[in-house]
RNA sequence: CGGGGUGUAGUUCAUCGGUAGAACGCUCGGUUUGGGACCGAGAGGUAGAGGGUUCAAUUCCCUCCUCCCCGACCA
């Protein structure tokens, strides 16, 4: 990618209302755009980090077994009825009329439409266990979107369903899903404990939580120093002192219901291998995908923008070019050129701005690795790491190979 | 929803009862090229919206709205 074609190009200030960390750098960098509060538009670096996060995500619910399909998000009042939350979570859901005067709610969530589902296509014990998922827009009414793009009223998540014949083969499963969230968390190089919580609309039993430590949290949590015990402040009922306190970003969320909450309700049933008619029991997972975006700029920034983690970068190297002889003709173009070809992620700055303002784009945007062709490199390149200060000058041949 | 703040050029801000100005950005020309470089020229505004006071309102008053922060709320 050229940085002359780029959309859009970087901006020198943050908006003059932005304190979050995460909302000055994307929006500074050009990774988001917001619309009202709440809203944001992925720009085109913004959703190629986006697409890292849902890949990772993807690679790890693929690999306990999940299908990934796609669900509707404007789900008719009757389905939500069924289960009576059309009005017992009317407060976070948008609903609306169409001008026959049919009532809609858009998706914050999808367990009564994956409940429809299963109802119509599971009969049999043999349909059992069933994992789907899918990577979705969801709807919040929320009464105060906050903090950049960490609590929007509209936001993407990744959410997955389990149904299983038995309550033990459900909490197998949860445990494997919980495995796979860690996973996933580790992967992009967070700090991730694992907490209960209360699970709010969704259920009554206690949930896990999945939190990422970050100072501009919302959520307090308590760690015993040394160990993966974790609790969320809000059930926390131990001795203080054995604890250390941590501020936390909630990344993802599982919900183990049962056959009660749901599949009573909806009355989603098989037929078991002794020819009794059961309820499934039924599980959901959830991560959001686009609070996991600003989390990463969070966790990972230094004063002068952006330190992407290498796994969710939108570009695995940052090629500038210095002088007029650097530019589209020069050897700057040639090594841009080659690392194309061999399907390395380059953005290539060959614009005729001085080298102060590319740099600081560079720093800005996060690439993992910068590389410079000069006057001064002769023959070599310049690489340096954006999370390192120092500059070393490598063999064209070099770099690239680090690369590939 | 309660409390606080905010709204003027694309952005960040200044101004002030007498019809708006800077910096950055943008356009054109030129000089530059290792940390947001420089010179010259230029475009760009219904001062959030509505109402009121006044000879005159961006400025004072009222209402509404926006966005941000704190709280309540929250997979």
């Amino acid at each position: 990618m050229r940085y002359s074609q780029l959309f859009p190009k970087t901006i020198r200030e943050a908006p003059k209302d932005a304190t979050a960390i995460n909302h000055k750098l994307l929006v500074r960098g050009g990774f988001v755009d917001q619309l009202m509060a709440g809203s944001w538009t992925l720009l085109p670096l913004g959703w190629r980090v986006v697409t890292k996060i849902t890949q990772i995500i993807r690679e790890e619910m693929d690999a306990i077994g999940g299908q990934e399909m796609l669900m509707p998000l404007m789900h008719p009042k009757e389905i939500w009825n069924e289960t009576g939350r059309w009005e017992s979570a009317s407060e976070v859901m948008y609903q609306l009329k169409d001008t026959r005067e049919k009532e809609f709610a858009l998706s914050f969530t999808h367990e009564e439409i994956v409940m429809d589902l299963l109802r119509k296509h599971i009969s049999s014990y043999k349909d059992l266990p069933v994992a789907i998922y899918h990577f979705s827009t969801k709807f919040r009414n929320e009464p105060r979107a906050t903090g950049g793009i960490l609590r929007g009223r509209e936001f993407l998540m990744k959410d997955l369903y389990s149904a299983h014949a038995t309550e033990k083969d459900l909490m197998g499963f949860y445990e494997r899903v919980s495995e796979a969230y860690l996973k996933i968390f580790k992967r992009m190089g967070f700090e991730v404990y694992v907490t209960e919580a209360a699970g709010g609309v969704f259920t009554d039993r206690q949930t896990r939580e999945f939190q990422v430590v970050a100072e501009a949290g919302e959520d307090t949590i308590y760690v015993k120093p040394g160990t993966h015990e974790a609790y969320n402040k809000e059930v926390f009922s131990g001795n203080e002192a054995e604890f250390e306190v941590k501020r936390a970003i909630e990344v993802g969320n599982i919900f183990p219901f049962g056959d009660k909450k749901y599949a009573e309700k909806m009355k989603v049933g098989f037929t078991d291998r002794d020819g009794q008619k059961k309820l499934v029991f039924f599980a959901s997972y959830g991560i959001g995908v686009t609070r996991l975006l600003g989390t990463a700029v969070e966790v990972f920034h230094d004063d002068k923008g952006i330190v992407w983690p290498k796994v969710i970068a939108p570009f695995q190297a940052h090629l500038v070019g210095l002088g007029a002889g650097e530019r589209e003709s020069g050897r700057a173009g040639e090594v841009y050129e080659r690392l194309t070809k061999l399907g390395i992620e380059v953005l290539w700055d060959e614009t005729e701005r001085g080298a102060g303002e590319k740099f600081a784009d560079a720093d800005l945007l996060g690439i993992p690795v910068r590389l410079v062709v000069s006057e001064k490199t002769g023959d070599k390149i310049e690489w340096k790491g954006r999370n390192r200060r120092e500059t070393e000058l490598v063999e064209i041949e070099e770099a690239i190979a680090r690369l590939k």
